[in-house]
RNA sequence: GCCGAGGUGACAGAGUGGCCAUGUGGCGGACUGCAGAUCCGCAAACGGGAGUUCAAUUCUCCCCCUCGGCCCCA
């Protein structure tokens, strides 16, 4: 089954075919580095974080490319505010984005281009643009002419005329047709600048993208990515900006990500609506927050609130449970079954949902069947060792594409010794941590205790256990233990 | 106004021309000394109207409603 994915360009699924066999140049819009990143910007993270490593996956080797904005008008209002510079600022919430996507588990892009240091290359494509009669000096800006274009809105299905029935040129602006925008904007006085032909000044936002995606990928990238609220105008310009620069097609697949939603607004800086990723962290675990947005379609807008995501962590659990079981099994299980066919079909429906468009919804509803089936094999008693270690290896590898799984959760059964009859008080447990051995002691005069119908000593144990962060869980083969 | 997306059971959210989505929650069971975990069963849906069809939630048309984009924005 060929990937298939979903084109903006086209409003189609279509299946996935990189310019070159196997590589995949890849770009996703990245964040203005002005302020925290958001639960929002999280989403795209991970949505474009999961799409990658299905690439990967599947075999392709890519080249995953994201910016961060670091010249903008936003960003030198605000170090303007705290008396710092713009780079130290964008520097600083940088270093906060980085901080924040690990501790969500998002893999790292490859390149990380900065507008601040690629202005040569954007300065390049300007001198060219305007070579080509593309665009205008004006003032000490430079504008990119619309109405030289080829086309206009194929990617917004915009017209222009409609659209600059509603558009006026701001006061002070130098532009020849209202929907002209800025390649290269001529410096104010306290804004970061640089050299260029046309006099100080700094780039345009549209443009960074362009040359960034010609430095690192190439004329033609295989997936654009970003949000659905950058169509227009900015991916818009951007191939403007290119096919008329370059002379190529600068996108083939077109991938956009939902806005994320709270009490039916978009979140957004600007609305102050949000939650940081620093407090989201503060109510769920990372593996939650992705498994939520997981949970959805990327390509759909989500509605954020609290009870949904408590909903996320209590299914995530039930997954946790079952690979935390399945680990313990894979020594422990008695039963013939090895689970194959189990095992192969929901592997298999997994890669399908996922092949479609990274329908990670549906690749989860395929695990949580597969919890099922095999949970079922276990209580029944049918499962074998190898079975469970078949099913622990399908929940493995789905979590090495989606990361919602804690590896170190393994469920633990006990290695009791036999002869641990002595009833020690449970009030003598040291605190601090228990060695193995010993909670495997306690766990063996408890079970003891349980089959004299001591049921008293039994939760006092227990009880005592649990103080020290260690949950126990009695099953038909003896009790199992797990570290919190 | 223009462009685009969508309206599915209590909620979240897939999908398909005729058969089970899935999860959380609810109800009833099994297991259990109790906890917990797990399993089984039940109830519950396709915005409204017309049409195509042997059959429509799924296709067509009309209507209603919601959301997003059109300054910045993942």
């Amino acid at each position: 089954m060929a990937l298939v994915l979903y084109n903006t360009l086209t409003r189609k699924k279509e299946p996935f075919e990189p310019l070159h066999k196997g590589k995949v140049g890849m770009y996703v819009c990245g964040v203005t580095v002005y302020d925290q990143s958001h639960l929002g910007h999280a989403k795209s993270a991970i949505n474009f974080d999961v799409i990658v490593r299905w690439l990967r996956f599947r075999g392709y080797d890519v080249k995953h490319v994201t910016n961060f904005t670091d010249v903008d008008d936003k960003a030198i209002a605000r170090a303007n505010e705290l008396g710092i510079g713009t780079l130290e600022l964008t520097e600083r919430m940088i270093a906060e984005y980085f901080r924040d996507m690990d501790a969500l588990k998002v893999r790292r892009a490859d390149v990380y281009p900065k507008a601040s240091e690629t202005v040569p290359e954007i300065i390049a494509m300007v001198k060219e643009l305007i070579d080509k009669g593309n665009a205008y000096e004006s003032n000490g800006s430079v504008y990119f002419s619309v109405r030289s274009a080829k086309e206009y809105g194929k990617l917004s299905r915009q017209s222009l005329d409609q659209l600059e029935a509603g558009a006026r040129i701001e006061p002070g602006e130098d532009k020849r047709d209202p929907m002209d925008f800025a390649l290269w904007k001529a410096a104010k006085p306290g804004e970061i600048a640089w050299d260029s032909p046309w006099g100080k000044g700094r780039p345009g936002w549209h443009i960074e993208c362009s040359a960034m995606c010609l430095k690192h990928i190439g004329k033609t990238v295989d997936i654009h990515g970003g949000g659905t609220d950058l169509i227009f105008p900015h991916h818009e310009n951007e191939i403007l900006q290119s096919e008329a620069c370059n002379g190529a097609p600068f996108v083939r697949y077109w991938m956009h990500n939902g806005m994320l939603n709270i009490d039916q607004e978009k979140m957004s800086k600007s609305l102050k609506n949000f939650f940081s990723i620093d407090e989201i962290l503060k109510k769920a675990r990372p593996e939650v927050v992705r498994f939520y947005l997981l949970n959805a379609t990327y390509g759909a807008p989500l509605d954020y609130d609290e009870k949904s995501m408590d909903e996320a962590a209590k299914a995530l659990e039930r997954l946790q449970n079952t690979y935390d079981t399945m680990k313990a099994a894979s020594s422990a299980a008695r039963g013939t079954d090895d689970a194959r066919t189990l095992c192969e079909s929901s592997w298999k429906k997994l890669e399908t949902s996922m092949d479609d468009d990274f329908g990670t919804r549906n690749a989860i509803a395929a695990m949580y069947d597969l919890a099922r089936d095999a949970n079922k094999l276990l209580s029944d008693g049918n499962l074998s060792a190898k079975g469970a270690r078949n099913v622990a290896d399908v929940l493995s590898r789905f979590n090495s594409v989606f990361d919602v799984l804690q590896e170190d959760g393994a469920r633990r059964t006990v290695t009791a010794s036999e002869a641990a009859v002595d009833l020690a008080d449970p009030e003598s447990m040291q605190s601090g941590r228990l060695t193995d051995e010993e909670i495997s002691l306690w766990l063996a005069r408890r079970e003891a205790a349980r089959k004299a119908k001591n049921f008293e000593y039994a939760d006092m144990v227990r009880k005592k256990l649990a103080e020290l962060g260690i949950e126990i869980q009695d099953a038909k083969d003896g009790a199992t233990w797990k570290q919190r």
